[in-house]
DNA sequence: CTCCCGATAT
DNA sequence: ATATCAGGAG
């Protein structure tokens, strides 16, 4: 994709959302922190239905590692992989406390080095909790980059080497979120809205269904 | 590459 | 019924 449209692409997502949020649940960096390693492979609503009851007995790594895996499994028994993601975030709860005392460091290295936390979810938490421009891969960005044309790769590690490289400066902030949600609602990955989709005319993918009829007006 | 794994949309 | 959902580890 062309400099020229890149830039254009942008100005539309962001007139269209100027400051666009996340939907995950959470009230400091460690809950953000476990909300994301919690929301693989699970949808945002479902990460916050456990979460809700869960955050308000447990915020700190203090007290998440005071619940233990077996405590941690009954509020987030509804959201898939959660054996994993259990003994995950009580692992890297207790990690947290041995060597920071509890405290999210915003540092990349290290997040990575935190068990069920990988390169992905390391750039949500320093985007979202410490406002850096890092661009988080998810499968929604990851699609939306390769459909488009604005960043293919084969994997989300060249996806994001892309997104990194062709992003103008003033929009790595949110670049996150508006192709994250773009992705979400707009450019779907079953059945995407091409019909009222606002960068369709910037966009390599040309979808061969029809818009749904109307509904009588 | 495979495994993990319940809820939801289609 | 099955594809998909804010992935990461072995």
């Amino acid at each position: 994709m062309t400099r020229k449209k890149i830039a254009e692409l942008y100005a539309r997502l962001h007139a269209l959302d100027p400051e666009p949020k996340g939907e995950l649940h959470y009230v400091n960096p460690f809950t953000l922190l476990v909300a994301v390693a919690l929301s693989a492979q699970a949808t945002d609503k479902g990460v916050n239905k456990a979460t809700g009851p869960l955050f308000q007995v447990a915020d700190t790594a203090e007290k998440m590692a005071a619940l233990g895996e077996e405590g941690l499994t009954e509020y987030i028994k509804t959201i898939g992989l959660y054996r994993t993601k259990a003994k995950n975030v009580i692992a890297l709860s207790r990690k947290l406390l041995a060597e920071t005392g509890g405290e999210v460091p915003a540092d990349r290295d290290y997040l990575e080095t935190l068990p069920g936390v990988g390169r992905k979810t390391a750039n949500v938490v320093l985007n979202i909790a410490f406002g850096q421009p890092f661009i988080a891969v998810d499968t929604h960005i990851f699609r939306v980059g390769n459909r488009t044309g604005l960043a293919p790769g084969k994997t989300p590690a060249q996806v994001e080497e892309v997104l990194e490289r062709v992003t103008p400066p003033d929009y790595k902030l949110h670049a996150h979120h508006w192709l994250i949600l773009h992705g979400r609602y707009i450019c779907k990955a079953r059945k995407p809205d091409c019909w009222r989709c606002p960068i369709a005319d910037l966009c390599a993918f040309k979808p061969k269904t029809p818009p749904p009829a109307e509904g009588k007006g």
